[in-house]
DNA sequence: TTGAAAGCGCTAACAA
DNA sequence: TTGTTAGCGCTTTCAA
């Protein structure tokens, strides 16, 4: 019952075969007999085989891993948990397996999950990055060939493929629909001062209110402290309204939030 | 740039050194000169050399992976994210990686994925089944004598550890709460009918119920439709009220919601 | 259609 | 303290 590893040279015996015909099976190969096939199978069953893929790898010429990894800031978060679960799908769908890991905003962690999935062989990376994220983080990473795909936030000058949401242009939307609610008092909400989701969104929020002839007020622009403690500076009444309409979909970047006051 | 694969041999020559005491530096044994140490080291480092993982573990006799897997049912429930996240924190500081699946509720899914993970050679389990896991489900898994912890679900007849949250006793505590306040009509609403948890806090309520003297009524209990839809069958009047004090952390097991009219 | 043999990158005796 | 040698479990030519 305990663990004594059943190996590829177990089952060949056990099936009166060789190693590699064992090994073809394994790979669903055409070129065995069926018969043969099925009298392996049945004692892979039987013998409770289970394939050791760090081997194959090891021997494969072009080690192929079949796993990608998927390294996100905060999973609890539910806007990410959600991603991680799209991606998921996606990539069981494509059978590969997903190693999914969580830096919790800190860039020290999210090198150790890097460096321990690289060990690992992952195939390919997807990286929602921690705050404060450099292009020089991911030297090594993108050096080394393996393909990264960045997500939902930009690094400044790194050589990755990039899938963010476009904040300004979201922005320019979303004070115009308030302005067109007859709302002239609009405040400003962009989460973590220090990102650069942060300066997109406000760019695009002080853009657009010009464009509606609005004068934009500091005392309207509230961000978040970089320790996760809301800045709030209470100014004069101020009520929640919401953007626009919400989806809930991990495929979808999030709209920023907006308030505003008749 | 691109990916030639470094290996202990390549570090070995460059630093004029054998295979096996690169293999020792790597392993941070103290048997090795100081100074040869520093320069196999800065040789890893210039030729950006990666450990293989696998081969290591395919070589050592113990087949020490360092890795973990996770599997939960619903990552999009931020209470098993949070559970993942708390999981990650321990896990990786114990120097071990996570390797974290959802399965979507889906047996199927959680059979793949736990097969996936075996053969990636995890080496341990901890596992948030998936609504209808079986014992037998998890047959082979403990078979194999690798070991794995349930949480969260019950799993009856299955000879895994187990850690679960207390219903019943939670049923008591917070019916008695309620009745505590005056209120006599207590709702029950315990989540999706078809699962142990929902025996369990039902089971609790009403012997909660009766120990107080009152009569259990069949229209005050409340359940989900196993499709995720709520089967509500509007009733008389219900306010809704929580059922005591609420932490917020993953190392805490939910309690049941209850309702209740004065 | 199947078998024999070599080798993937690493670690673990055993020598030196 | 370091080098030599022999595999871990698998895939892959190359023959049969």
């Amino acid at each position: 019952m305990s663990g004594e590893r059943v190996t590829v040279i177990d089952i060949a015996r056990a099936a009166g075969v060789s190693k590699s015909t064992v090994s073809l099976v394994l790979q669903g190969s055409p070129l065995v007999h069926e018969e043969t096939r099925a009298k392996v199978n049945a004692v892979i069953r039987d013998l409770g085989y289970v394939y050791n893929r760090g081997a194959a790898n090891l021997r494969q010429s072009n080690s192929k891993s079949k796993i990608i990894g998927i390294v996100v800031n905060d999973l609890t978060n539910s806007f990410f948990a959600e991603l991680a679960v799209g991606v998921d799908v996606v990539v069981q769908s494509a059978g590969y397996v997903q190693f999914l890991s969580n830096t919790g905003e800190s860039v020290d962690r999210q090198s150790e999950v890097i460096a321990s999935m690289r060990e690992h062989g992952i195939s390919g990376l997807i990286l929602s990055p921690a705050r404060g994220t450099e292009a020089v983080d991911l030297k090594a990473l993108v050096a080394s060939g393996i393909p990264v795909v960045n997500v939902v936030r930009q690094i400044a000058g790194a050589k990755v493929s990039s899938l963010i949401s476009d904040n300004r242009a979201g922005m320019h939307e979303a004070v115009r629909h308030l302005a067109g609610l007859g709302h002239r008092r609009i405040a400003f909400l962009g989460g973590f001062a220090d990102t650069a989701v942060f300066a997109d969104r406000l760019t695009g929020y002080r853009e657009a209110l010009v464009a509606l002839g609005l004068t934009p007020q500091d005392e309207l622009v509230i961000s978040s402290a970089p320790r996760g403690r809301v800045a709030w500076r209470p100014s004069s009444g101020l009520c929640c309204c919401a953007s626009g309409r919400r989806r809930r979909s991990a495929s979808m970047m999030r709209s920023p939030s907006v308030s505003a006051t008749g």
